[in-house]
DNA sequence: GCGACAG
DNA sequence: ATCTTGTCGC
């Protein structure tokens, strides 16, 4: 639970944005393959209520290892930009209820793909001291050629002159995804563990299971 | 001034 | 995010 108190307006979310910023790690310590990899989602109904999931994974046989959820009320409009706000109280609160420390977050969103350098993944890792990055659907900052249809082909995404991250390829010609560093890990390897997350669909196994759960915990 | 805009 | 049928392709 949360008992500090959380950004209630754009300019103190902008505020705290600004000043945690400087906290992200870009230094990757982690083995290449790590035991286990955590997803995370958030669902949400039409009355303000939201569920979050988190749902851990071994890396090996894409098996369920842990998973826990969290109902809450939205305390954050959707701003984009601004959107960790809205889903970081719930997915927090999933979090503690772990009983296995994650080895790295695979986050539904972007981390360095962002405005100002500090997407959901950026922000959750630095909370939570722990390996994290971000996969999106969508882009949101930056331009890129189209990658070659192959699984596994990909091309950097740039942002004012910045590379904030790749357009990957995780299925034969599947519309791609939007990979990013968001803190203690380099591109390439989130590039890496991106693919073994996808030996069958567009998105990372963990994130598929991540949705499916909190559906299930919004009824 | 006119779009674009993670989930 | 979420609302939703049929339809194209392997």
């Amino acid at each position: 639970m949360h008992t500090g108190d959380w950004p209630t307006t754009v300019e103190e979310a902008l505020a705290v944005q600004e000043r945690l910023r400087g906290r992200v790690d870009l230094t990757d310590d982690l083995p290449e393959l790590p035991p286990a990899v955590t997803g995370l989602d958030v669902a949400y109904d039409d009355a303000g209520g939201i569920a979050a999931a988190v749902v851990t994974l071994e890396t090996a046989g894409l098996t369920v290892v842990e998973q826990r959820t969290h109902r809450a009320q939205a305390v954050f409009p959707y701003e984009p930009g601004l959107f960790a706000f809205r889903e970081l109280p719930p997915l927090l609160a999933a979090l503690e209820q772990l009983d296995h420390e994650p080895g790295v977050l695979v986050c539904d969103g972007h981390g360095l793909a962002h405005p100002r350098r500090f997407g959901l993944a950026c922000h959750l890792g630095v909370l939570t001291g722990l390996p994290a990055f971000g996969v999106g659907k969508t882009r949101f900052v930056g331009s890129h050629a189209a990658p070659a249809s192959a699984r596994g082909s990909s091309e950097p995404l740039v942002d004012a002159g910045d590379e904030v991250g790749a357009v990957l390829r995780t299925q034969d010609g599947v519309k791609p995804v939007y990979v990013s560093a968001g803190h203690r890990i380099g591109l390439a390897h989130a590039c890496r563990l991106t693919l073994a997350l996808t030996p069958r669909y567009r998105l990372p196994e963990t994130t598929r299971q991540a949705d499916r759960l909190s559906r299930a915990a919004l009824r």
